[in-house]
DNA sequence: TGCAAAGTTGCAGTGGGTGAAGATTCTCGA
DNA sequence: TCGAGAATCTTCACCCACTGCAACTTTGCA
């Protein structure tokens, strides 16, 4: 199934129009590139692009729609013993380590766009919404709580939001993500009440 | 200035444009309203429009560029006795006092608009972000630290991500979004590290 | 080999969004 | 009161994003 040649073309084709997307904007800028341009640089035309993305935009920053059932998985997959807190943690931790890490120039490209262009930023983590339900499922079943319930959405909504800022400052900061990531994390974990007077 | 001829038509075609485009989509749905729709309905040119608007989606659920620096305004003036976790937790209870309430049936509208449209509440938020830097400034200044530090990021990024948890809940719960909100960011002041076990 | 399914393509059309030139309306000082 | 000048609105022309449709090509499978 997922062998054959038709599949691995249609991964072929998907692969070669992100990453023609992502190189022309890094280069030219946003508005600079044409769909055509990207389609003309995959080597298809430009009605197949649309087969693809919804959207330039898509391309670009497009969210990986497989992260949210992982980050689930992964969250599942922590010892009982552990606080949910805690294992929302290790499981963004294993999901860096496990995507960021080996795919990083094309993480670094995306990375110069979205500051090259900021109102790009909000859009790339629009995907991480969806994810994000993935994520409430998963402290959800872990509390035996539901997933409308206080708890499971704001642990959720925070731990992404404190995870989109360990990137963010990624982007700036001279540190590596992981370390940054659970940073914000813990943050959270330990509550916001006190605001430690370390400058970091 | 503010009291001119000239300027109260402007706010007055700004708000007709806005008005227009929340009736039209509310009634119609997002894709069956153009742009021209809206202009005709609010007796100006398409052109004229995108003078004010910078789409379609910004002047249904267009953010409120006031909003941040009030937020800022808001944290500041909390006593200093205050933590800084409850100061922003106040700072947005007054937002919604002062803001949200008053303008009930706006509001009311864009919400049937957004939840006929869940792809348009990440859309909305997006101007949050901009609000987001004002409350880093704040925090930074009350607590001592850098707008680079980690703190300040986390916990903007956080409160917001509770609040905008907090506007979901309200759109599905039936109970008033000034609780919700102090629910939601009532759980970061305290921690996440140990879910509560009653469901809400 | 032959057929069905999936993928690709060109085409035509809608609508979002922008730049520019000219008409209209408001402001303000004389 | 009036006219210069500025801000705003309109019209027009244009580019590009995106979509539905009807071929056409390639792949999977019997």
């Amino acid at each position: 199934m997922t062998g054959g040649l038709r599949d691995r073309k249609k991964r072929q084709t998907r692969d070669a129009l992100a990453r023609a997307a992502v190189t022309l904007v890094d280069a030219r800028g946003f508005d600079q590139v044409t769909v055509d341009d990207i389609a003309a640089e995959a080597g298809v035309s430009a009605r197949t692009f649309f087969n693809y993305f919804a959207g330039k935009e898509e391309a670009v920053v497009g969210p990986d729609p497989e992260a949210g059932p992982r980050l689930r998985a992964l969250v599942a997959a922590q010892p009982a013993s552990m606080s949910t807190c805690e294992a929302v943690k290790v499981a963004f931790l294993a999901e860096i380590a496990g995507e960021v890490d080996v795919d990083r120039e094309l993480w670094l490209a995306r990375l110069r766009i979205v500051m090259a262009h900021p109102e790009m930023l909000v859009r790339a983590f629009v995907g991480s919404q969806a994810a994000e339900k993935f994520l409430v499922e998963a402290i959800a079943e872990r509390t035996g709580l539901a997933t409308t319930d206080t708890y499971p959405q704001v642990l959720a909504a925070a731990a992404g939001a404190a995870f989109r800022c360990a990137v963010t400052r990624w982007a700036t900061a001279n540190r590596p993500l992981d370390v940054l990531a659970a940073e914000a994390l813990d943050l959270l974990a330990v509550g916001l009440a006190d605001p430690p007077r370390t400058s970091t």
